[in-house]
DNA sequence: CGACACCTTGAAGAGGTTCAAGAAATGTGG
DNA sequence: CCACATTTCTTGAACCTCTTCAAGGTGTCG
């Protein structure tokens, strides 16, 4: 028998409130528990869309980590974002009807598969799902806008203390730890995520570890002063 | 009487194939003319929604020119758009139900007014409709998607270079030159959304007219070499 | 016509990159 | 389970791009 045919349903999964409305009827919760069709595992290092490929389904992250990135012609490419337990990939694919990023698993993971058509016609019964569906879109817009703000005007020190402050914040929402956290990216990704070098990103973690504010140990990092990456985050400059 | 109260029907629009959904019954197209509430005139200078704004509608550009904006608390901004006629604005404030970002006209504009209730109202009767809002959001988290990737892994030149063929390209969809252009915003708006300061926006256009690529005089740009642009776009470095 | 905003250009300086080497962790195959 | 290859990470030193600071020029609007 094949684990992935194994019926799924929203309605008894644990990231239901990250991934899903809240406060729907009964008879709602009935109809979206046809809206994942099947679960879909991959493994670490493996895409789980690449650009290029037609735009079947969205996603929604049970377990593991991934990473999105663009690419130009000339092979440069940028991670556009980290994304973890609960949250939605693939809403890149709708307006072209394939995909214009890569979804790459940082370890093993496993997806919930949603036809995008499946959803657009629940969407129409469902109106929860419906606002649902656009506040998934417009959150990922305005999380974009924050990116723009830290690769715009933010220096070395400033884009690193963002980058672990959300990414402790995002991980502490579902029930780890506030202070200690596991990198499940290399130094390049984070340096590429950021628009920095990885160097600059090792020697931002060692200055970071001298000042007392972290401890870092290879993909291990402990942060024991979370004010002082606020206060780094909200210094314009040092003069 | 108040103009603005002159009944506007996006049947006899002459944008219509910029903002709605094409191939439309009848039926669908007299319903899709309620979906503009009003119009609305925005002057030079002023904000058509603001940070904090509670969210009511979408709007869409029929003439005039915008630029979107984000904050730090400290004060920073950040430019993360600009829009012209035909591009709908107001997609950040979904997902919370009030403005993240300021939304201010370059040049004196007329936006369509869409409140986002009838939006949705008429989005699970219409399912092109429906489409479409997705297609739209989904489009815009693409765009910054080549923005973050403009940010975070170019220089200046290419920065530039790459900012002028977009725009260029948008104006020359609308029905305007491919090769000369009125920019609506200061060098240091150009320096904000590029993430260079205003200094190094002028710099970079003077060397671009040095090498003969554009003449520049002021806000007026003529693109006297486009291949020239494309290589720099596409080179990633000089050695 | 005068005040103000905007743009250009120069020179010095800083932050981040590049290049390089070595150390530490991770994975692989015998 | 260990030896070895590979990937990842750290650190140093020189360099370069972009920024900062400064001054003057240009255009625009009341």
């Amino acid at each position: 028998m094949n684990p992935d045919a194994i019926k799924v349903a929203c309605s008894n999964c644990s990231l239901r409130e990250l991934c899903m409305p809240v406060g729907l009827t009964p008879d709602e919760q009935d109809l979206l528990d046809e809206l994942v069709a099947n679960r879909r595992k991959v493994k670490r290092g493996v895409p789980l869309f690449s650009n290029g490929d037609d735009f079947i389904a969205l996603y929604a992250i049970r377990t593991g980590f991934f990473k999105t990135s663009v690419a130009t012609e000339d092979g440069r490419d940028q991670v556009t974002g980290f994304q973890m337990a609960g949250e939605i990939v693939g809403l890149d694919g709708i307006v072209g009807n394939h995909h214009t990023c890569d979804a790459i698993a940082l370890e093993d993971a496993e997806v919930c598969v949603m036809p995008y058509n499946r959803i657009e016609d629940l969407s129409r019964e469902v109106s929860a799902l419906q606002t649902h569906v656009h506040k998934i879109l417009s959150r990922e817009i305005v999380r974009e806008h924050g990116v723009l703000l830290l690769l715009g005007s933010m220096r070395a020190e400033e884009r690193l203390a963002a980058f672990l402050l959300n990414l402790v914040q995002r991980l502490h929402a579902r029930g780890f730890s506030q202070s200690e956290l596991v990198l499940r990216m290399t130094r390049e990704e984070i340096g590429s995520y950021l628009g920095l070098k990885l160097e600059t990103v090792s020697r931002t973690f060692s200055k970071f570890a001298d000042d007392g504010i972290v401890e870092v140990k290879q993909r291990h990092v402990r942060i024991l002063n979370t004010q002082a990456l606020r206060n780094i985050v909200n210094t314009p400059a040092c003069h």
